[in-house]
DNA sequence: CGGTGATGTGCAAGCGCTTGCAAGATTGTT
DNA sequence: AACAATCTTGCAAGCGCTTGCACATCACCG
C-alpha cells in the first residue's frame, strides 16, 4: 500500500501517463495541451484529488499572486467598503489577500512592511497615509508596487489612489459658509487625513472671513460614543456652534443622538456633518450632510493598476478620484 | 558591475563568510551560532539589505506561516473584532492571514477554501456556520487544522470555538419573559446562526406558555437602516408587539432611531434587544440589551488551539465560550 | 513523397531556503 | 597531554513547481 500524502504534480502525471510538465501547462496554459491529454489530466486530478502546490509555484516564478493590505484597523473603519470590494476583485482573478493591521497610529507598520516585503507580495496596498519618511524610503527602494490609498500624497511611493483631504476640509468650509453657518466647530479624530481636512477647512474659513473655529481633538478610531461626548463637550465652548463638523459619520451619529437625548434639535439648535457617506448616514433620522467618497471606485482603480502593471504597462502615478459633498437633513 | 537583484541568503553568506546553511541558522534558531559569527551576518544583513523569501522556506519546510480567515463579509460584520484580534495575536507569532470573502450565503466557499488549500496555509478559520455537507466532507478530508468559530456544531470538522445560538435565543425568551413582556415580534437576518436563534426563542417561548411571536425576516448583512424598516413594517401586525427582538444590535440601533422619530418612546412603547453587544449598544440613547458575545475570548482560543497543535498537542473538539445577556435600559 | 511549419510533449535546470549528517573546532576532564 | 563531550559549521539533498530548449509528430503542400 502506498502511503498516504498529498498528491503531487508527480502523481497525477504518473497516473494520466505524461509528464509533470504537461501536467503543469495543463494548469496554467490550458490551450497549449491535446483534447485527449487535457483529458486524462482531468481525469487524474480527480482520481488524485490534487490541489496545486501554490507556494511551490511562487518559488519557481516568483510570483506570489498575494497582494499585502495594511490597514489600520477592521473593527470599525471606514476603508473597510473599500479592502471589501479589493478583496473580492483580486480574488477573481486568482489573488489572495493578506490583511495586516497597523494600528490606529501605524505603530506597526515598519513590521508588516518586512513581512510582506518577506512573503514577495506581488504589492502593497497601504491605507491612509504613511507619514514617516523611513518608511517611505524603504518600499521605494524595494520593486514592489506600492499603492496608496485614499490620499493623494504630493510624492506617492509608487502609485496613489485618493483624493486631497485638504480640498475635502476647504470644500465643505466653503459649503457650510454658503449654508449661513457663522460659528463651526470641528471634532477631529487624531488621524493625518481628519488633521489635513481640518486644516484646509479652518483656512478656508478664515480666509472666507470667518473667525477661526473651535475644536476638539479625538482617538482613533472613531466611534458613536464619542459623537455623544463630543456633544457633552460643546458645553465647555463660550458659545454654542452653530454647525459641528465631525471626523466621521458615526461620530455625527452619536453626537445627533445624544444631542436629541437633551432635547437639542438637528439642525434647528445646532446642524451636524459627517465624512464618509456610511450607509448610516443617509438612514438617521435626520439624515447626515457629509462627504461621500466612492470606496468601490478605489478599489476599482486599484485592480486596474494592478492588472496594468501585470501586463507591463506604465500606469498614472496620481489617480484622483475626488469627493462629493452630500447635502442631507443635518446642515 | 554586479547585477541588481534582490538579495538572497547566499549573498549574505558570501559575504559574512559563512555558508547559506549558517545565516538559516541565524535566522531561525540564533542561539546555535557562535556570537561572533553572528555579528558577522548581522552586519552582511544590513549591509545587502537582505529580507528572507518565506516563500522559499514555507516550500523547504512544508509550513507557510499563514492563516486562512473565511469570513462572510467585512464591511459591516459582528465578527470584525474576532477578525482583528486574530491577526494581531498571530501576527506576533510570525503568522499571516489571509483574509477571504465568503459572501453572506457562503457562496463563494467552495472556492475559498480550495485557494487555502493550495496555498497549503497552516489552519483554516471559518466564521459562523458551514451547512452545506460537501464543503465540511472536503475540509475533513485534509489533514489541515480547520476551526469553526461563532458556532458550536453538533459534529465539528475538526475544532469548534463558540456558543449555541440555540441556547442564546432560548435565554433571550427567558429573560423578556421574566420581565413581563408578552408580545415579542422577532426581526431575523437570513443567517443560520440568527435562525437558531429565532428558533431558540420561538420554542422557550411557546412552551414556557406564550403565544408563537410574530416575526419579519431580514437580508444580511445587516445594518442600521434594516432597522428603521423594520420599525415601520411594525405598523403591518395585527397589535404591536410591546418588545422587538433583533438579530444584531445595527438593527436595534435602527429601530430605535426611527420609533423615536415618530414619537414612539422606547421602552415605554416598545421595547428593543439587540444581539452582539458592539460597542455603540452601550453608547446608544436608550442603552441597548443585548447579548454579549465575547470576540476577544474566541480569538484567544483561536490562538491557543493553534500553538497547542503547532506544538503536537491534543485539543479539544468543541469550546464554548458561552454568552451573556446583557441587561440595559432598551428593554 | 519529401519538405515545411505548426503543434504537443519531455528533459532538466532552476526558484531560495531548510536540515540530517558528518566533520572540524573547542572546552573540560583526568 | 590525551581523550571525550559539546559546539559550530559545511555539504548536499531535497521541498513541488515552471519553463527554455529540443525533439517527435502530424497535417499540409507542391
Amino acid at each position: 500500500m502506498t502511503i498516504a500524502r498529498t498528491p503531487r504534480l508527480d502523481d497525477v502525471a504518473a497516473r494520466a501517463g505524461v509528464s509533470a510538465a504537461t501536467v503543469s501547462r495543463f494548469l496554467n496554459t490550458p490551450d497549449v495541451v491535446k483534447d485527449a491529454t487535457a483529458e486524462r489530466i482531468r481525469e487524474a486530478i480527480a482520481a488524485t484529488g490534487y490541489v496545486p502546490n501554490m507556494t511551490a509555484g511562487a518559488l519557481a516564478t516568483n510570483r506570489s499572486r498575494l497582494i499585502a493590505a495594511l490597514v489600520p484597523d477592521i473593527a470599525q473603519s471606514i476603508f473597510n467598503d473599500t479592502v471589501e470590494a479589493m478583496i473580492d476583485e483580486l480574488a477573481a482573478d486568482g489573488n489572495s489577500v493578506v490583511l495586516a493591521l497597523t494600528g490606529a497610529d501605524n505603530r506597526r507598520l515598519d513590521r508588516e512592511i518586512s513581512v510582506a516585503l518577506g512573503r514577495r507580495v506581488d504589492a502593497i496596498i497601504l491605507t491612509g497615509i504613511v507619514s514617516d519618511p523611513d518608511a517611505r524610503a524603504r518600499l521605494r527602494s524595494q520593486g514592489t508596487t506600492v499603492i496608496e490609498t485614499w490620499g493623494l500624497p504630493d510624492d506617492p511611493i509608487d502609485v496613489s489612489i485618493g483624493f486631497s483631504h485638504r480640498q475635502a476640509g476647504e470644500e465643505m468650509a466653503r459649503f457650510l459658509r454658503g449654508r449661513g453657518y457663522r460659528r463651526p466647530h470641528l471634532v477631529v479624530p487624531r488621524s493625518t487625513r481628519s488633521e489635513r481636512r481640518a486644516s484646509g477647512f479652518t483656512e478656508r474659513w478664515v480666509r472666507d472671513g470667518g473667525e477661526a473655529p473651535t475644536r476638539l481633538d479625538v482617538n482613533v478610531p472613531s466611534h458613536f460614543g464619542q459623537g455623544r461626548f463630543s456633544f457633552r463637550a460643546l458645553a465647555d465652548l463660550p458659545e454654542r456652534p452653530d454647525v459641528v463638523v465631525c471626523g466621521s459619520d458615526w461620530i455625527a451619529q452619536g453626537l445627533i443622538v445624544e444631542a436629541q437625548a437633551a432635547g437639542i434639535r438637528v439642525p434647528d439648535q445646532v446642524a451636524v456633518t459627517g465624512f464618509g457617506n456610511l450607509r448610516l448616514a443617509g438612514d438617521m433620522r435626520p439624515t447626515i450632510t457629509t462627504v461621500d467618497v466612492d470606496g468601490g471606485r478605489i478599489a476599482r482603480e486599484v485592480i486596474r493598476v494592478l492588472r496594468a502593471r501585470a501586463a507591463g504597462e506604465r500606469v498614472e502615478t496620481r489617480i484622483d478620484v475626488g469627493f462629493r459633498i452630500i447635502a442631507r437633513e443635518s446642515a
